[in-house]
DNA sequence: TGACAAACTGACCAATGTTCAGTAAATTAT
DNA sequence: ATAATTTACTGAACATTGGTCAGTTTGTCA
């Protein structure tokens, strides 16, 4: 009886399907671009079908925005190869900058959609708190290894996370484009300042 | 022959109240709530009067960013009788915070309109870049006084306004929902930890 | 008072998200 | 194999959106 399965595996076959049109819609256009009826024509089926797959659009648009800490996730295992903590930590910060700007308009939704944790409170699982933790970790290694002075490590990563997630925001909302190109490098130095400190400096 | 004065005067009028209109729309349920039939019904006069007045939406959403960065600088002419410099930057500094928490609907339509800057580049006169041209020269005066030991104020001052409209965002966001209450403090500290190393610290 | 101009109206358009009675296809029962 | 039933899908319809414009009302000037 592997029909319910064949079944199970053809639903999740539209809904990525699906995802996926909107996807495509979404990085050329915006939010604006991301239509039901464009959405049904990308994948071929009445526009009334995809309500079978998702509750509305704002169910959709959630998934996208949960893709983008996924695809998020991924690009950033390669950075745990990376022995030296500050090292680590550093590189984690300019990757982070690196793709809010290739991906700006994925990065708008990642941190524009509001319902992200509305559904019975933070989930552990989620993919947006996973990626804070792997965060989190890196800064604790610098912690641990005496580069803070600092007590704590959450807030720490807080204010990190903050600086990186403000110059990214800033950049893509086009809020800098009086500064010179070559002045963002001395910027982000700046604003790392935080975490170039090294002890006993 | 001052008839066409009270006509300007009435024109303004008929701006100011679309605006108020549409301003209470805004607040009370964000950019869907706000639309041209409602700030019609609300100023009791026909959808197609509006644009006797507004190019379209778009136009009255910029018109909202422009008054939110208005607001802005209006309550924030009091931090200059501050005349530590450092003390005014902090006080700068959580003034900027309140203000974001206080308004979040507003703080949001201010960093997330994207053409904002669109006509004619940079305008001088505009009011956002009015204020950060006021904390630029918060940021300088602590430099003058040798307060950092970085030597470019424009990237200081990008650097630390990153932070805080970093902070402003994930906290409006409710991505930093998992912070207990009165860690916030020591997270503004840590942020702050920058601004407030002092020299010979 | 009559001619002209400016302000305003509201029906209309195309497009949106969403629903749902009806149809077609796939599965199960006979 | 055929009938009955469940499942998948359709596409017309609904309310609402931003925006337009011929036509009406109102105000101004000769």
């Amino acid at each position: 009886m592997g029909i319910r399965e064949r079944k199970k595996r053809d639903a999740a076959k539209m809904r990525s399907r699906i995802l996926k049109a909107a996807m495509q819609l979404y990085v050329k256009g915006g939010y604006e671009n991301v239509t039901m009826r464009r959405i049904a024509a990308k994948i071929e089926y009445s526009p009334g079908t995809i309500y079978l797959y998702f509750q509305n659009k704002k169910d959709i648009m959630l998934q996208l925005c949960y893709q983008g800490f996924e695809r998020f996730l991924d690009h950033q295992d390669k950075l745990q190869k990376i022995v030296d903590p500050l090292e680590r930590l550093s590189a984690g910060g300019r990757y982070y900058l690196a793709f809010a700007l290739e991906n700006p308009e994925l990065y708008e939704l990642m941190f524009a959609t509001k319902e992200i944790f509305k559904e019975s409170g933070p989930d552990e699982d989620a993919a947006p708190l996973r990626a804070f933790r792997e965060f989190a970790k890196n800064v604790k290694a610098c912690l641990d290894a005496g580069i803070f002075s600092a007590s704590e490590v959450e807030t720490t990563a807080i204010a990190l996370w903050a600086t990186l997630h403000g110059l990214a925001s800033l950049l893509i909302k086009g809020r800098l484009r009086f500064l010179p190109e070559e002045s963002l490098d001395k910027v982000v130095e700046q604003a790392y300042a935080f975490s170039l400190r090294k002890r006993g400096e």
